[in-house]
DNA sequence: CGACCTTTTGATTGGCGTCAAAATCTGTGG
DNA sequence: CCACAGATTTTGACGCCAATCAAAAGGTCG
């Protein structure tokens, strides 16, 4: 529960560009800017060990940060009784830190799922940046306007629908994501995605118990649906599974 | 449910000026424009009769809107169960109907809870004075990310908090939110609002029946911390409540 | 191999939903 | 100004979905 102190990575220069061209990243073609400027901004890569924090809800930090690889969430912990809310999973390409309040404290948790790594850039720099190239700043409205429609959809789900439409709700909106964003991770072939998920980050993403969740899936799998092993998950049955989540693909791609 | 075709206003001119001078509005003092240049974007008003839709899911609208006078809400429906989930109340300043999907089609609904002014906008002159005026968009991205942590917060709430908790806390949000967005409604004295909200609304903010809703705000009329009556809501114990709500003011501020 | 985490299963409980109906409020038209 | 219809609030009885409690089984990693 203690910060973690990132570690620093030596990673070498073509992997930093990657990171600065990947799919859905703030930086990716901003148009008369070689990637060779956001360099200039981007201060360190930091390796972050699996099952660690981040940052903490309150903390303030002069860095935001954009997932490089792995899996993260950001979350919320209720204090009276300790539970955990998960606003939005992190995938690779997105934007963590970013959102502060007024005291310029950051709103919620972070952490980092599986081994991950981020790429750090001040905070300071970055507003500069969006003052200076207005189409930056589009694309990051454009970002927190998909953010948006995820943690829109989680409310939907914690609010109005059962633990089954649910939890088939956050299956298929990662399904869909890792399929946009990790590529590497999705097997077509098989309808198959890495997933280094817990059941119990299952439910704290859309307020059901670990224990719940694990009756939903058993179903679900009995169903012939899903099915769920060794970090992987296939889906059997999109079409169907859609059906009852009420899911479709273009809830989680970002407007133009 | 059917769409509403809105009425043309003819407010005087006077009037219009204090829409987009109004204090969390997308276009209050942008350095080196006039209001005056502003002007020439606004399309026209549109008065909104009591509890009709603005426009619905899935619809494609060429104009976005900020709110000039009165409440509303944005909400999605389950179209297994007809259960609706609002998502983020509207007050005098919001920006509706920005965001978008993919292909171009509103991702959520919105309706006026009171008889509502709006300020119509060419979405595609808003997006080019977003491309021009980077500080616009910067504005943009704030508004953005106040309505996020509203949107996390609810579905904190939904998801992790009891239904008294949820309820205290949605009490609190419009009741500071409305000291901030429509002043005018706002007794310091008394710690009164005016409150326009059904107990049905309540629900569908944070995933209760209006029926629990009712229980829920009884109990906490009985203890004392609210006085509820005539669309008017009195705070009577603001920090026990706060305590209960797990609820502090800077949740609602943006960040600068 | 052993400690710990995650998944799985069963029994029981309880918070909130559902159903039903009365009471109250609100707006509208005669 | 009153009558009436519809919306909202209130109250009570009952039921169920998911939480809680408890514990076994399986996985993972040092």
């Amino acid at each position: 529960m203690n910060l973690q102190v990132p570690v620093m990575l030596d990673l070498p220069h073509t992997e930093c560009r990657q990171c600065s061209i990947r799919k859905l990243s703030l930086f990716q073609d901003i148009s008369g800017k070689r990637s060779d400027e956001v360099q200039v901004f981007r201060s360190s890569q930091l390796l972050i060990p699996v099952r660690t924090n981040i940052f903490k809800e309150g903390d303030k930090h002069d860095f935001v940060y954009t997932l490089f690889s792995g899996w993260g969430v950001i979350y919320k912990t209720v204090s009276n009784n300790g539970k955990r809310q998960i606003l939005r999973f992190l995938l690779p390409g997105d934007l963590i830190g970013y959102q502060t309040n007024a005291k310029g404290a950051v709103v919620h948790s972070a952490s980092a799922i599986t081994e991950s790594v981020l790429c750090a850039f001040p905070r300071e720099k970055l507003n500069e940046m969006l003052k200076a190239n207005s189409e930056l700043a589009i694309r990051l409205v454009n970002m927190e306007s998909r953010d948006m429609s995820i943690c829109q959809n989680h409310l939907m789900a914690a609010g109005r629908k059962s633990a089954k439409e649910s939890v088939a709700f956050v299956l298929l909106e990662l399904y869909y994501r890792v399929q946009l964003q990790l590529k590497d991770s999705y097997d077509a072939a098989t309808n198959t995605i890495e997933f280094p998920i817990t059941q119990g980050d299952l439910g704290d993403a859309v307020g059901l118990t670990n224990i719940h969740v694990n009756r939903v899936i058993k179903d679900l799998t009995k169903d012939k649906l899903i099915y769920c092993n060794k970090k992987r998950l296939t889906i059997l049955n999109v079409e169907k599974l859609c059906s009852i989540a009420e899911f479709s693909p273009d809830m989680i791609s970002s407007h133009p």
